[in-house]
DNA sequence: AACTATTTATAAGA
DNA sequence: TTCTTATAAATAGTT
């Protein structure tokens, strides 16, 4: 229900993962609201970010929701005593440090360091992981690259077409193209009237990979809209 | 959105009501998943019918939800008299969940998962990054595959000697290398008396590596940044 | 349970 | 964050 359509599986970016959360949190909320007044149900919902912040909602009250979760669940929570509130943050920052330490070796495995423990099977998924992120992080920055030159010509050709009208103005419209030459040129070269000149530009993978992305940089400048 | 447009407020008619409760239960959590998926969050739902039946939905369960909901909680109730042991462990809890944080993130982008919010120059530190560990794990792996040539090798040198000290055993010393060779020959290829030969192994890297990202944007004038 | 005419939510862009 | 707007999705009333 937006500009486009969506899968539901995690968003990538974390601005816009911040932004959809922030919306659909407020949706989730105040459907929630809508389904207990209308329909006369009790209602809690809980949400928390993943930074940690904590938003909820609860049609009565979240203890009176919970509680007769449990009760249908037939499970008890116990009481918090002052011991128990401590045990809890201890485990709570124990799997926090297991799950960090778990983390941290695959990380420096990743990074190349700590293979000691590996086997060879190990070391090749290792080493295809590692090239595939390679090409997607090839691919991402190959895409920026050409995306920028894109953006760049195209604003070379609208300076340029500027220019032309600018010398028309001038000059009226004897010898515009001779004219232009001398008005337009910088470094030697012209933006406008060499756009076909082929942009030499080697992306990375320096080896033979021909990931189908061929020799058409060139052709990317040349989209004149 | 519906034939018409509604006020929310109790549905008299129980018809309607239970109707209505069914479809915008169903609603409720299945945006209740969404935003679980789509924006990394914990997220729990209960919903009480007003006949008492419980539908629910929890991204982890219901019970992680449930005790993460009442932690939070008592972390507000007591701002005054910080219970200084159950303050630190919290901190820490705070800490390590941060770090986790960061370093999730961080694998991400090795893994070349969410390289959105990054820049034409962190994509080529990540990729030179990445280049170097794929170098460190195929060393480490040709390493350990040239070990275990090494190591049948010297236990087939071992096999080869005794049954040189056997065949001496068996028939004296008279003609032992001719019998030898038809005694230990396999596959026409003798073990131990080819050690000395190379072993032409090509192990990975197929490409020509070159750490270095050649040809620059940077030479057509463009900054990146 | 289906079917749609409408309303509502929201993705994308500013 | 907030606003806007085009579009997708939810759903109210109907069959």
């Amino acid at each position: 229900m937006g500009r486009g359509k969506i899968v539901i599986r995690r968003i990538d970016n974390s601005t816009s993962r911040q932004v959809t959360f922030s919306k659909r949190r407020n949706g989730l909320l105040k459907k929630a609201k809508e389904l207990a007044i209308l329909c006369d149900a009790e209602v809690g919902v809980m949400i928390f970010s993943s930074t940690g912040k904590l938003y909820d909602f609860a049609s009565t009250s979240m203890k009176s929701v919970i509680e007769r979760y449990n009760k249908i669940k037939e499970e008890h929570q116990q009481p918090e005593n002052p011991t128990s509130e401590v045990k809890l943050w201890q485990r709570e920052a124990a799997v926090l440090r297991q799950q960090l330490q778990n983390l941290q070796e695959n990380h420096r495995q990743m990074m190349g360091e700590e293979l000691s423990g590996l086997t060879v099977k190990d070391l090749q998924n290792l080493e295809s992981q590692l090239e595939m992120s390679l090409h997607g992080v090839r691919m991402k920055k190959d895409q920026m690259l050409m995306d920028e030159i894109q953006e760049l010509t195209r604003k070379g050709n609208l300076i340029h077409q500027e220019n032309m009208e600018l010398y028309k103005k001038v000059y009226g419209t004897r010898d515009v193209n001779g004219a232009n030459k001398e008005l337009v040129v910088t470094n030697g070269q012209s933006i406008g009237e060499d756009v076909h000149v082929p942009v030499h530009l080697q992306l990375s993978q320096p080896q033979q990979q021909n990931y189908e992305t061929p020799t058409r940089a060139t052709k990317l400048g040349l989209q004149l809209h």
